[in-house]
DNA sequence: GTGAAAGCGCTAACAG
DNA sequence: CTGTTAGCGCTTTCAC
């Protein structure tokens, strides 16, 4: 390995001018040993060591972004977007993709914690790393959240986003439709009517059924995991049980989405004839969908926008109040739950 | 920030005791000194500093994986696979996406050569960051390739891919499911016939045209972005001047293949009756699709094992010599190219 | 079993 | 303009 040592003694200098003429450094170096340096280093293949550089500045220009997977297109959007962002601003983005463990998840706090990076960006949490958060507080680094309508806890700087509205948007959508027995495809188990349980999608699913005068169905909720071939499990053995169980189906996410229209599809339910699908995020996928879907769209380039400002200042200004930004999406109406369309 | 001399000094030990005990290194420390450093650790809350030991130590026990885009749904798949592997072997996996920009690319070369990541796996290569290669080479860096065919330059440990033969066994497919105007979609512009090109997707698709005693079509390719959109909005182009140009087409990757499908839909064609469809890479959503879709698949979880083999092959043996390992994908006829099918 | 000391490669005052 | 110096926080001999 080349050190700056090397460079200095090849030229007939010391370190710290080798240093600073290749850092571009204020302080001015004469015409001479900028060049015979600049040379040196070039003919000995210098590549400065970022961990050294790191140590001493005590920050490594880099970013984390703490995402859940990357199956998700909407993630993947997310990532190219705060790339970009950053980018601009002078950092280097760092994905943490946690495929959704959580040893994974608490390995990027962790990278955070030793300062692997300057600042997360978390686009999801869950409860059980509460002591990761709390060490994370109480040693001032920067987190920042995007998180879902009212979970911020005031802690940290947070971007709320509108995923439970979007619940009732697509509830409401559905129903103005002409859907009666409506579903939820997703990470939900079925749960007593009256059991407690506030500002979940379950619960809003439920009070925005009751609004509209309309029964809450028997077992609304299909569970299912995070992909397309567990949907399609699951919703194609719910199917074969009761086959008219729904007239239309929000799913949770897009990973979802297309396992639900091919066991649609295998039970022979047409879309949006039979029945009318809806799902959270936008991407060029659904548009390309056999049945263009209908979506709760959230605006990833604001959002985006936001996250790097909020991580910005955070930087710059460690001892600020934390802040939060609301984001509101919109329904997206498309195909797979239009009205007009008869059985084919 | 908490340091090991914070420790030392609380518990009154020397801060070389305190990282004996924190790493739990062989020398043996006393019970009650090691109960008291793990206490005034846990109370002051100290997290070590990444930085500081990779200096020292000279590695950073992370592996880079360069990849050029996450839209893809294979390179989701490779790193989820990848993250796997390497954990096992006590390595975190450090993705770097591209998002198909050289300069990108290029940033993630220079992470290797700054030390930043022990080891780097590269899903692809482009011939323009040479001098990069050069460097990495000079250094004797551990650089990894998963390449296609041919690619190889032997330089480095590699793992070899037949996307080439794919491209020959897709076509033959089409041929005997009855077409007879095959066309290709992706980012290759259509060629003279009688041009130098060997070992391209073209050519290959040309010599078994040849071979097959079919006529090469007028204008084969159909050249598009890497995007679902671009796909669709290529392909309609080219049908709205032409609408019966194909009978069969090979697109370059999943992350155009949904905009293709679309595109024929537009036009008014089915798939497979009026036009057959095939592609490389085997994904959940290719099952999922309303016509399940006929691919190339390379075989992701051995080609990891072999990736993550030869990493740690180099990172134990730096000065072996480079290793080269082949892999054979294989054909999965699925109903997008089914020839029974009568037209709808 | 534990402390002292050297040093990883680099940056950033501070003199001169 | 350039050299000297003092670390950044940690690991790792080497004595005691």
């Amino acid at each position: 390995m080349i050190t700056l040592r090397d460079i200095a003694q090849s030229v007939g200098c010391d370190l710290s001018t080798v240093s600073r003429v290749l850092n571009g450094r204020p302080n001015r170096v004469s015409e001479a040993n900028r060049t015979r340096i600049r040379e040196a280093a070039d003919q000995l293949g210098y590549v400065a060591n970022r961990t050294a550089s790191s140590l001493v500045t005590g920050a490594t220009r880099t970013v984390g972004v703490l995402i859940p997977n990357v199956f998700d297109g909407v993630y993947a959007e997310y990532l190219e977007t705060l790339d970009l962002e950053l980018s601009a601003a002078g950092y280097t983005l760092r994905p943490f993709i946690c495929h959704n463990r959580p040893d994974k998840e608490e390995a990027a706090l962790r990278a955070l914690l030793q300062h692997e990076v300057d600042a997360m960006i978390a686009m999801y949490h869950r409860a059980d790393s509460r002591p990761l958060y709390d060490l994370i507080a109480k040693n001032r680094l920067p987190l920042i959240f995007r998180c879902r309508d009212f979970d911020s806890t005031g802690e940290f700087d947070a971007v709320q986003l509108d995923i439970n509205e979007g619940y009732r948007a697509l509830c409401r959508h559905l129903i103005e439709q002409g859907c009666r027995k409506i579903g939820l495809l997703g990470p939900w188990r079925n749960v007593e009517e009256n059991q407690e349980f506030r500002n979940t999608p379950e619960s809003i699913f439920a009070e925005t059924l009751r609004a509209a005068g309309l029964p809450i169905p028997f077992r609304p909720s299909v569970f299912c995991e995070d992909s397309q071939e567990d949907a399609c499990r699951a919703l194609s053995a719910r199917l074969r049980e009761e086959p008219d169980a729904f007239d239309g189906i929000i799913v949770h996410n897009i990973n979802k989405v297309f396992g639900c229209c091919r066991a649609l599809r295998e039970a022979g339910l047409a879309i949006p004839g039979d029945v009318k699908v809806a799902t959270i995020s936008d991407l060029a996928l659904c548009r390309m969908a056999a049945e263009p879907l209908t979506v709760w769209a959230q605006p990833v380039p604001g959002i985006c926008r936001a996250l790097v400002e909020l991580t910005l200042a955070r930087l710059r200004t460690p001892e600020a109040p934390p802040q939060t930004v609301r984001f509101h999406s919109t329904l997206i109406a498309r195909e797979s739950t239009q009205k007009s369309l008869e059985r084919k």
